[in-house]
DNA sequence: CTTGATCGTGAAATCGATTTCTGACAAGGT
DNA sequence: ACCTTGTCAGAAATCGATTTCACGATCAAG
């Protein structure tokens, strides 16, 4: 790798001259021309470490989310890049596979690599922004808030998603309507429970044995819905809280006979597959790829230095009945 | 931030010895004891800017993918995590959405920022890895092995893929197989085309009209299905090269009432939502996260100064017959 | 008791860019 | 002719870690 000083020998300038070219200072023309010449010549790029801890900061962004093979994280982070690479910033992508730990450390890389801020996705239980919030890195939430520390946030209201989804269930004629969501101590799970039981109450009273909690994962759907099969009344209808779990139940019910139109369904998240196979379900849209560049873009006016107070900004879900 | 100066100045050391603390050199036990109380007191963390710049690498890993919303992608970047991490690296995901000089910037940062080393899939056309050789950053490349340039390579063998799945066709009892591949000038596309050529030609003389290059998207798969459709003397069976297109193959044949079994298909890659629906489809199995994982470690093996010349490493896809 | 090997430590150089400081020089106003 | 104002460019400091070098102290071998 050539450096600022073997370009500046070359040029036949000091190296300030050939970090002023670069940054658009004033520099004659002749010498300009000279460096550029000299720096094309060698193909020199410049090394963004040393720049980085010269200025203390890089045009660099961190994603931190949960689980890289959910669809929705990943639409999530090209909403993020769109916004970011426009304004001339890059992102990595930390996977934390649900770990705390795992967590921990990339946002202790994200700090000590000077990147200029955290977008972050934390699944399960609270994430410990303290470090970030102390050293005041940019930092916004999406997906959930997290809980005790004040910074900006992107979310969804799941409560009203998982709400409208049941609904649609019961104006479908359903009678005894389930729900399978996530794990009790994740609040986006108990959030859409709570949509379902406001849905549900204001048509009858509600049967906790038909709420289940599991584990946001394809198996976890599985195992609940066989629960909820097994019951001395089974459901006529289940509202699944994401998608991957939706898989898992859809199995199930399929194991049974008693795939949708049989069995009622909506499910909270997308199924990219849904249009290929003629199951009646409804589905409530995230807008993944949304919550994404406007996380981007909250951080962004952080980056540049605005200090107002934290911002909660509630996207809505998009309801598509049945297909 | 504090810095180690800050922790040499609480502890009454030099930074030297703070360093030394961090990094398993000799130091007094009582020394030792005092820099580790200083450094947790200021919340220490070492500067990984200031340690890159001075070592002139760092322990990042760049892996540099086509596409982040492809599940394919996502599992491989998984198994690279996972030997990456347990051998002490971070790893960077970049998408380039496909594109050549998005490609390029991520590669020219990875050089930039000093990083130990590169994976990277690329997608279309070739790709220059010129400036990495010439800096001689360790490079993996995965899925496709580049043209021109002699680099450690993970592919799987297309062909062969590509044959084994037209095979199950013919032994399936299909009489006019036709073929859904990726466009003509990727090689991974044409290398599924040639293998089922070669099963195709074992039985009988091949009809090149049933031979389709469409996109490795789903619309193009769907495009492509129609078109076959629409023949004098449409195809009974179709081998499809990805499975995203098989998704678009499956909806048109879903619209003509030709679903599995009543058409034969055969799909190369993975399709996750398979177990849910009861059609039969023959599936070719990419090896996802082991290509991740034995691409990592080549490039873990070329980091820590291995200079043997540049293997290529073919893994072996598994048929699963029909479902 | 000497020689020399080893250990612990700090001072200072180093990595490669940016930026302040300073000086040289030219143009313009009175 | 003199002062002001401005532009251009180099020398040197700076960011925060690592590491070489040098030096004193300790300890074992002869």
């Amino acid at each position: 790798m050539p450096t600022i000083y073997e370009v500046a020998a070359a040029a036949g300038v000091s190296p300030a001259t050939v970090s002023r070219v670069f940054n658009g200072a004033n520099v004659s023309p002749e010498k300009a021309e000279a460096v550029r010449k000299a720096a094309k010549a060698l193909a020199f790029t410049p090394s963004r470490t040393a720049r980085t801890l010269r200025l203390q900061s890089s045009e660099v962004i961190a994603l931190v989310i949960p689980d890289i093979e959910n669809p929705f994280f990943t639409a999530l982070a090209r909403g993020v890049e769109d916004v970011a690479r426009a304004a001339g910033y890059s992102v990595v992508l930390c996977n934390t596979d649900e770990d705390h730990d795992t967590e921990l450390r990339y946002l202790d890389v994200a700090l000590s690599a000077n990147m200029a801020g955290v977008i972050i996705a934390a699944a399960g239980g609270n994430s410990d922004l303290s470090g970030l919030i102390a050293r005041k890195c940019p930092v916004v939430a999406v997906d959930r808030s997290p809980h005790g520390v004040d910074v900006d946030a992107v979310i969804v209201d799941h409560r009203a998603g998982g709400r409208a989804a049941t609904q649609a269930l019961v104006e479908q004629g359903f009678q005894r309507i389930a729900c399978i969501t996530g794990p009790s101590d994740v609040e986006t799970a108990t959030q859409r429970a709570d949509g379902w039981r406001d849905a549900v109450t204001a048509a009858r009273p509600v049967d906790e044995r038909y709420l289940r909690y599991a584990d946001f994962r394809a198996e976890g759907g599985a195992a609940a819905m066989s629960e909820l099969l097994a019951l001395p009344e089974p459901p006529d209808a289940v509202f699944v809280a994401n998608d991957l779990m939706s898989v898992g139940a859809l199995r199930v019910l399929s194991e049974h006979s008693k795939l949708p139109p049989a069995t009622g369904m909506a499910v909270f998240g997308d199924l990219p597959f849904l249009p290929l196979v003629p199951i009646p379900i409804t589905v409530v849209h995230m807008p993944a790829r949304h919550l994404g560049t406007t996380a981007a873009k909250l951080l962004l006016e952080r980056i540049t230095g605005d200090d107002q107070p934290a911002r909660t900004i509630a996207l809505r879900n998009q309801l598509t009945p049945v297909n």
